[in-house]
DNA sequence: TTAAACCTTAGACATAACTCTAAGGCAAGT
DNA sequence: ACTTGCCTTAGAGTTATGTCTAAGGTTTAA
């Protein structure tokens, strides 16, 4: 009916641990203890936990979390900022969603040059590009130990 | 010709402080220094350090980043090493954009329920199943406080 | 030649997010 | 009753990634 910290802890993929310090930091005020002071999930629990998980894995900090949660025991006066803060919490997802593509491509591109077959060559170019332009500016060179 | 370690904060988006800890990291081998002991930037690097924050972006560690650059300073015949490295690091990162669009359509489902003409009767009825699970379970109500 | 605005290092401090230890209470099986 | 395996707390320790301070050298321009 109810789960222990540790069934939780198993079932969302976290450590009994980070559950324990997510509740110190006032994330789970919702939880609540049986007769002898163990915390008793319930499926409820649960989901807002999963809530929370969404959230983190997104990247929101925890304080910013616990503003959420602390809207959710407010109850359904503060719908309205529940909504201010997902809005705000989507534009910064979708804006690291378009950073991470861009790099992604990034990546992606450097795949290419080190998968043609040509690579050695192409990368032995930029070293030499690289050794010209310290010299040109009366720098050392600190490729002194690359194998050609 | 070359640009001071200012110049090079204000080009890349990083502080100062942080492009001097990278090159205590180990990050930055290829930077020399000018007659007066100054970090010289020069266009190459400026491209290597853009590939640095590339990995750092999409969530490498800076371990992993310097087994890259160390890649790198070896010259030509770690073209296979540093394509493993790449490769690796790109599953990471399709992982990543997976979890990411799976969390913002939760976070979009969310919206939509905060967002409908009757929200606050849906979050009502939540907050009514979540009292009576705990009821039902024997457990303290932690919504006493909730303004129905 | 001196002031302002750079640069350097070593190392202390900060922050977030855990992660673990110590000491002890509770519950179920033998 | 005792062992095992949970659970609890307070608080110390860890890791990653910066961020800053103190003390001092360099460059440039008035």
């Amino acid at each position: 009916m109810t789960y222990t910290i540790k069934e939780v802890a198993a079932k969302v993929g976290l450590s009994v641990y980070t559950l324990r310090f997510y509740d110190k930091q006032g994330l789970l005020p919702f939880v609540v203890r049986d007769q002898a002071g163990y915390r008793a999930f319930t499926e409820g629990d649960l989901n807002l936990l999963r809530t929370i998980c969404c959230l983190k894995n997104t990247g929101m900090k925890i304080k910013a979390i616990r503003q959420y949660i602390d809207y959710v025991m407010a109850g359904p006066a503060s719908v309205a900022q529940r909504r201010t803060l997902l809005r705000q919490h989507r534009q910064a997802v979708v804006a690291q969603q378009q950073q991470i593509a861009q790099n992604l491509a990034e990546i992606d591109y450097k795949l290419g040059l080190y998968s043609a077959p040509n690579a050695a060559g192409v990368v032995a170019q930029e070293l030499a590009f690289a050794v010209a332009e310290k010299q040109a500016n009366h720098l050392a060179n600190p490729y002194q130990n690359t194998q050609a």
